[in-house]
RNA sequence: GUCCCCGUCGUCUAGUGGUCAGGACACAGCCCUUUCAAGGCUGUGACACGGGUUCGAGUCCCGUCGGGGGCACCA
């Protein structure tokens, strides 16, 4: 395998439904092979499903390699030099290819009815055959065949394979794969509609467009010998193949969902890229846990930049057994990445997301919370539960039993508020003043400064969970703090 | 059913004939601490099984079992 030489390398994906993470985690090896190796990163639409088409995923493909940052040199909206980029723009192409392997006598025209086809296949189960063709038409004269094709008799174009010996391809990750050629099928390469299936479509316009690596999933090794016999019939090199293991559910049971679905209370286990995002996932982190989802550096580095993942990358330590996919390890892989932010870079992440969420966070204000909330954040979501009481004018009622601090009873917490209140009210709300005052008070009050801190944070922020107090105030400011201590100091009056 | 692929802690993995079988997530305990985190330390935990080959096997071979994928005028 030349891994010197610049790859072509390309991602090919069906326009049937959202981007997923199988696929993005083939796109990205695709991208740091091309990038490695100072090659091009090709994006090509395999639109020759006209039942399954879907033009929304053509736009959600193209966004959320975007949002990836997985940008492509040639393809789809970018063009290039190879183009056309979609198949159905190509089909005068796949004629002429269809015309030659027909003359060659590699293929022939089959006129069987799906009806005749469909009981075929009926009567081999029965018989406990293998599912599949029985070869009905293949020894038709041509000339008889051409007869009935030009006399407007629908057919479709089918490989012949050799009925004796077998085929080996070589795949990447796998070495020789070997198989007999009488278990193949005589695949339709043409379908009656006049558009080519996928493996004839792929096998020319990866030769035309001279890519150099294939990587797509391992589903595909099923039918890689037919891609095998393509490449001989047609005369076309063959390119390095990359058969990529299938990601696994959580479960490890059963290959991942390409769809996702919602659990009663909302929740998803995310399987589009576009839901990451939405859950705030940061591309970074999603790119780094695809990484190693089926292939590894040294097996001891795992968090790399874009730029080592780039130059580390090899088929080589690809595995090839499926792997599962862990949500728990993304969630820590963001998590890190999020504390690797600078607080300017994650309060500008953070707007949009809050937004999102109905707060109108000032980004003034939100500058000085994001250092506290920055290492308690797994998700960018996460962040309005810490901070959406700093941008309400009024608290949302909360359970008054929440102000009881550890070992105390809520008969305890007025004197406590009344006491925060005196110790506030004449100082400056700076991190030291907050601290050096609110200890003393607790001192004075002969209770430990937690217990002391808790009624405040509940006070001022309706609930138990917050950031750090001092940061807290000091971001609220004095006015709001004091008449928050207030109001909570009313309802307990009135409770 | 048949063909193909795969098989190291629960999960992701390192290992390429001689290692105390290493790391990460998760989990547990301890430390730190102002709630929650983050961080530090420690711990539990694996070579699917059976035969070979070899002085020596997680590493090579065979079988069994298990898991996954394919078997369309879908990709």
């Amino acid at each position: 395998m030349t891994n010197n030489q610049p790859a072509r390398v390309r991602y090919a994906p069906s326009p049937t439904g959202f981007f997923h993470v199988g696929g993005a985690r083939t796109a990205l090896y695709d991208y740091l092979l091309a990038k490695k190796t100072g090659g091009s990163f090709i994006i090509r639409i395999e639109d020759t499903d006209q039942k399954r088409y879907n033009p929304d995923s053509v736009r959600d493909l193209l966004d959320s390699l975007r949002y990836l940052g997985l940008d492509w040199d040639e393809g789809a909206e970018v063009g290039g030099d190879y183009g056309p980029y979609t198949q159905t723009e190509r089909l005068d192409i796949y004629q002429k290819y269809s015309q030659q392997i027909l003359d060659s006598g590699h293929a022939y025209r089959c006129f069987c009815s799906s009806e005749r086809l469909a009981k075929v296949n009926e009567d081999r189960q029965k018989a406990k055959l293998n599912p599949g063709y029985d070869r009905f038409c293949r020894n038709i004269p041509p000339a008889e065949a051409e007869r009935r094709a030009a006399a407007g008799e629908a057919f479709v174009l089918r490989i012949k394979i050799p009925l004796e010996g077998s085929v080996t391809g070589y795949d990447a990750i796998r070495g020789d794969i070997t198989v007999a050629n009488a278990v193949l099928n005589d695949a339709v390469l043409v379908k009656s509609n006049g558009i080519p299936t996928y493996h004839f479509a792929v096998v020319i316009d990866d030769h035309l467009m001279k890519i150099t690596h294939i990587m797509r999933g391992e589903e595909w090794l099923g039918s890689f010998p037919i891609h095998v016999h393509l490449y001989n019939f047609l005369g076309f090199e063959m390119p390095v193949f990359a058969h990529l293991p299938v990601i696994l559910n959580p479960a490890g049971k059963g290959k991942m969902s390409k769809r996702e679905t919602r659990a009663p209370d909302g929740s998803v286990y995310p399987v589009f890229v576009h839901t990451f995002k939405e859950l705030g996932y940061l591309p970074e982190a999603l790119v780094n846990y695809l990484a190693l989802l089926g292939w590894s550096y040294d097996g001891q580095t795992e968090i790399m930049s874009r730029q080592e993942l780039i130059e580390r990358f090899s088929l080589e330590r690809v595995n090839a057994s499926p792997a599962s996919f862990n949500y728990d390890k993304l969630n820590n892989f963001n998590g890190i990445y999020i504390r690797q932010l600078s607080v300017e870079d994650l309060t500008d992440r953070l707007l949009p997301y809050l937004q999102a969420d109905g707060i109108n966070a000032k980004r003034d204000t939100l500058l000085k919370i994001t250092p506290m909330i920055r290492e308690r954040l797994t998700l960018l979501t996460d962040a309005a539960d810490w901070v959406d009481f700093f941008f309400v004018d009024d608290l949302p009622d909360f359970d008054l039993n929440l102000l009881t601090p550890k070992k105390m009873s809520l008969q305890d917490v007025p004197g406590i508020l009344q006491k925060a209140k005196e110790a506030l009210s004449g100082i400056e709300f700076t991190h030291n003043e907050l601290d050096a005052h609110l200890r003393q008070a607790a001192k004075e009050l002969g209770i430990k400064a937690g217990q002391m801190f808790q009624p405040i944070r509940v006070a001022v922020c309706g609930k138990k969970v917050a950031p750090p107090i001092f940061g807290t105030l000091e971001a609220l400011g004095k006015e709001t703090t004091l008449k928050r201590l207030d109001l909570a100091l009313e309802k307990l009056q009135n409770s």
